[in-house]
DNA sequence: CGGTATCCTCAATGATACTG
DNA sequence: CAGTATCATTGAGGATACCG
């Protein structure tokens, strides 16, 4: 997703002046739980509360995953507040990883947007066959 | 949302060979309704139900959008099945929009969500102001 | 172990202009 | 009215290398 404007405005939860509804609370959720890794993440979390889980092992339940976007899910999961991080000072240093109340109240709609998802895609997926039969002439003689 | 590979792979439903979950239907879910308008479109379409919306009515009560995105958003919908698009052989023409079972039954869970968002989006916000205030020198020297 | 720093690509979106 | 055609911009995310 993207809260940030790519050709528009948009602000900071502080800023006003946008023409556009500025703060929709629906959208800047959706753009951070519809950003590829993050509510893989919070699943995982999920499952494993109310353990915790470290880094690496976070890494090895989300397949795919580079470092690099583990490491930027996470910060900004933490930075709002749905995933506490607690750093071990031992040597190899050890951080662990755990949804937080806020964190887990939110797997409840999450989870009923899978449950949903596991239902209806193969629906969606049988409407977008049907579309690519039906119209790929058409589609050749309007578009590209 | 990005479905598609941005610098990775990604198939369409049937090809395979992906290293990481291919075809996870929450992702591609969230793939979709992650897409700026797309929820908010199907919201829109929701309380007008079982009613019609027509494309400029649409556009109306969707602010900030654009006519191009607005388009491509419902093609998407109707592609997916989600809506259903009815054309009044009339002089200017009238088009029609309307949730089909399936988008409807979408409804419930995006809902769930709305209210979530709305409910605690205030807590995220804190959190955020939280982190702003008590580490900014740190991230400038290591971010930036 | 758990990250951070760069560099690079591409799809999503916006702006604008044109059409059946 | 209801789109489609282009063009440009931006930010998410991948690949890779380095660090405390």
């Amino acid at each position: 997703m993207t809260t940030s404007s790519p050709g528009g405005r948009d602000r900071r939860p502080g800023e006003r002046g946008d023409l556009l509804d500025p703060r929709c609370p629906t959208r800047r959720l959706l753009d951070r739980i519809g950003t590829k890794w993050t509510s893989m993440a919070v699943k995982v979390l999920a499952e494993e509360a109310p353990g915790e889980l470290r880094f690496a092992e976070l890494r090895r339940r989300i397949p795919g995953i580079s470092q690099k976007m583990l490491s930027v899910t996470l910060r900004s999961l933490v930075r709002d507040g749905l995933v506490a991080r607690r750093v071990e000072p031992v040597v190899p240093p050890a951080v662990h990883y755990r949804l937080t109340e806020l964190g887990l109240s939110l797997e409840g709609p999450l989870r009923a947007l899978r449950v949903w998802a596991e239902t209806h895609m193969a629906e969606i997926d049988h409407s977008n066959r049907l579309a690519d039969e039906s119209s790929p002439d058409q589609r050749v003689d309007r578009m590209r």
